[in-house]
DNA sequence: TTGAAAGCGCTAACAC
DNA sequence: GTGTTAGCGCTTTCAA
């Protein structure tokens, strides 16, 4: 190991025969240091290659200039978009932005805000909108500003920006119980209190039409591969079900493959199928994948205009922002 | 905005009545303090929920606990398990990872090295192999240590993890016109030198069977949407084409998807349709399509522990580790 | 236009 | 077992 340390300051300080703070201020605004010296020190920098050390100005202001964006799967391809809108208003800002991600646990979810937090991040995206108590104290106690993403059913730490995720299954559910689905099931996997959201939207929509919910959750985590999996216990539980709604589009991919392999028609005559974000991979599958088009890229882009205001000072907080969704009937249904 | 200052070890002190420095003890080994102050001092951390501050370790010790980990793209999945991979090592050894990504652009990740770099991380894993200048001038002068996945083709700056792209595309395609395929197509993305290894292993192929190639390279990245919107392109510039070698999966996904819509048969007697990487979309899909199966989740694994036995003082340095990769038929060649 | 001093929070090294 | 001092690299403040 070469136990070389970095450039400093000091080091072209030395260099130009001034002090570091001369160069300091060269850093800042080049017009702030004589003319003459400015050639000089531009030619040590690059000479020594020197990189700034945000150390110390975390350890005297207290800020980072970063943000933490926790997702709780990387594989959970939603929050591609969301990424995609955070990082569109991050970026211009001059924020760096930590990714971690929990895995669908609390435990690991408070374990990497403490971590981040020991960075001093100056906010944070979360994803999920229920947490550890240790994780509510760690946010209260540290003051970083907060902002969760996803949903807006549940009471938010400081914010929520998202949709109505009970709102959207129950609208599909009964989207599709007015096309004359008689024997709905719902989809879920091992996840987060969005699912069972969604799970509850359609429960009230099966219920009001007088019917009885049927509930599959799998202990996995939602993938194609699952979906494709579970659909022989439902059809084995109950011969009946003509239609499913899934938690995701990934699950309701995993059906749509299943029911090709199986031989089984969807929609008509045999079996209708939902998903939820619209991704691609449904859309450009035939027949296409019916689901709810949910706006991701916004939220990002929602969410961290809002964080980075509030960081900045902004008092108006609303607690509330909820960007709607889209039914999309696709050819599955 | 609540000017509320974070809890130090001061602040603990002086409600237990001793100096941060017991406090200090207390958190690296309760056993370094007396048996009778040890409760006190707990109890009032938890009161004041205190948060260790990372900062001045990182100033004075110039180590984080931290490593940076560059991904050209969020969106592509073969990452997925590549992190998985890194994760498994770097959590169990106390590794918080900053991930950052690049949509492939070399300024981008010059970008984002600068910054990272700028929280003093202890390594970085790096998926590309080819670098702007400066990035290599700030990857020397910061004395970082660092491991480049995905490809074992380029002289690496430090070390290498992952498998010969070249060999891949070339083998594949050989398996391919040993199937007695005459007139295959290659398509690219927007992306990186993998892509053009890729490329130039189909080209070796196929001029070694005194054929002429035939590449596609779209200027968007790769995506099921390009791959479906690409195939007409090849179709009406050269009808006689009866296989295509994709960069990866997503592409060839949406190819399969594509001739579904227009009633092509995959792979008799029509299209032979082959991806890369091995995804589970692909081979749930009928027909199944061929792929090969690449290490990712050892190839994080291998990368990270690599760079944290580096960082520990590892002389040994395997400059190339190459992890191989399995041809996988499908049913779609 | 430049310099000197102090301080951010923590821990290594050295007292006692 | 506990306290004291110094210093990590930078910027803010005050002085020249």
């Amino acid at each position: 190991m070469s136990k070389m340390r970095r450039t400093t300051l000091q080091d072209i300080a030395d260099i130009v025969g001034m002090t570091k703070m001369t160069v300091s201020r060269f850093l800042k605004d080049p017009n702030l240091v004589a003319e003459s010296s400015r050639k000089d020190i531009q030619t040590a920098i690059d000479k020594l290659g020197y990189i700034p050390n945000k150390a110390p100005n975390i350890l005297s202001k207290g800020r980072s200039h970063a943000i933490g964006v926790l997702f709780p799967s990387i594989s959970n391809h939603v929050f591609d978009e969301v990424l995609r809108g955070i990082e569109s208003v991050t970026e211009p800002a001059g924020y760096q932005i930590m990714i971690a991600h929990y895995a669908y646990s609390p435990e690991l979810e408070e374990k990497r805000i403490s971590s981040l937090l020991g960075y001093h991040i100056d906010g944070l995206i979360l994803s999920e909108s229920v947490h550890s108590p240790n994780t509510h104290r760690m946010i209260k106690s540290s003051g970083v500003t907060v902002t969760e993403i996803m949903d807006t059913c549940t009471p938010p730490i400081q914010q929520a920006v998202g949709f109505d995720n009970l709102a959207a299954a129950k609208q599909m559910t009964l989207n599709m119980l007015e096309k004359g689905y008689k024997n709905i099931a719902y989809i879920g996997a091992k996840g987060d209190i969005r699912d069972l959201l969604r799970r509850q939207g359609y429960e009230e929509a099966v219920l009001s039409y007088q019917l009885t919910p049927l509930i599959f959750r799998s202990p996995e985590f939602s993938s194609i591969r699952l979906g494709s999996e579970i659909l022989d216990d439902i059809l084995s539980m109950d011969p009946k079900v003509d239609g499913v709604i899934c938690t995701n589009d990934d699950v309701a991919m995993g059906v749509l493959l299943s029911c090709k392999k199986k031989g089984i028609n969807v929609p008509k005559p045999e079996l209708g199928v939902t998903g939820m974000h619209g991704h691609d991979m449904g859309q450009l599958y035939s027949p296409a994948l019916a689901s709810v088009i949910t706006p991701r890229f916004l939220i990002g882009q929602v969410a961290a205009e809002q964080l980075l205001a509030r960081i900045d000072g902004l008092q108006n907080i609303e607690t509330y922002i909820d960007l709607g969704f889209t039914l999309h009937d696709g050819e599955s249904i």
